[in-house]
DNA sequence: CACTAGTATGTTATATTATAACAATTATGT
DNA sequence: ACATAATTGTTATAATATAACATACTAGTG
């Protein structure tokens, strides 16, 4: 069993993880000719917060408490959403939260691994996850558009 | 490219997909030793009334409008709680909407192909996809419980 | 049968997540 | 400075889901 230690499970520091993230992000989003607001980057920022998705009205919150920004919700679902389209981060649907993306230079769908537990979740790039995918939905003369994949359980930390 | 033509996608006698889960429906309880009852029972059949997940509140409106019970939500989400536990739907994450299960007699996880046109969404059970999703879960030593696999695309009987 | 414990449903209220619609502000190019 | 577009603010509301407690039904026991 060839174990992989994903930076979001081994002690690790996470304020250089925060700093890569959102420098990513200045770089995309000059590419992609857009504006990355202070709004939006502070957005980015709380949900790279941590390597667990992060719920939009817990955004709201730590806005109001921290920067004393009292918020409506469309304010960050805005901001969630020009995140998304950017492919900054990813949207956990069983969770109804967002967490951002580990490689957002080239777009794509995220698989992820979702601990019960802790709530750390991986974001995976796997081809033969990704071509099983395609190849199943071909045979179903299916054409993909979005492929959702988040597969829950209980990581190597929280195993007894 | 070997096209698959599921029941869902091509002209049916859907009375008999109806009747055929629920006497599974009614197989599965026995087995399992729990009470199928009148609401339950009539739930899943709203549930199997297409092959297009149903919300919730759809379900509501239909046992008010139909069936003149004025139910709450609490009274709908239960139904839906217990045929979830005994497999007889699946929830669809993207969506917030449920499916009557294509084989409830063996518990499994479900892959969903969902056509973002005509809403017809097919449950797969694909070993290929299954065992990419394993192999790569236990590179990361990851235990898994619970896999939510939904594709949105084009189904063949939509694409121009 | 009467009693009881457990299961299921009814009912009211509320929590959580997300969007519509329109107003005000800010950035951008000329 | 001006016009335009993009962004954010603001208010209201929609859509999904659960908590808490009351009532009714079921199945077994004596
Ligand atoms: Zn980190
Ligand atoms: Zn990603
Ligand atoms: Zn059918
Ligand atoms: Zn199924």
């Amino acid at each position: 069993m060839n174990t992989k230690n994903p930076t979001a499970l081994i002690p690790h520091n996470h304020a250089s993880c925060i700093a890569s993230a959102l420098d990513k992000a200045q770089t995309v989003c000059q590419r992609n000719k857009v504006r990355l607001t202070e709004l939006r980057l502070r957005v980015l920022e709380l949900v790279w917060r941590s390597h667990k998705p992060l719920g939009a009205y817990d955004i709201l919150a730590v806005l109001a408490k921290e920067d004393g920004r009292n918020a409506a919700p469309p304010t960050v679902y805005r901001a969630l959403d020009f995140l998304l389209e950017q492919g900054l981060i990813h949207r956990i649907a069983s969770l109804n939260a967002f967490i951002g993306c580990s490689d957002p230079e080239c777009l794509h769908q995220g698989y992820f691994l979702i601990c019960n537990q802790c709530g750390i979740t991986l974001e995976l790039h796997s081809d033969k996850v990704s071509k099983s995918i395609h190849q199943v939905a071909c045979e179903y003369d299916f054409e993909i558009s979005h492929e959702m994949v988040e597969v829950v359980g209980v990581c190597p930390n929280c195993q007894v």
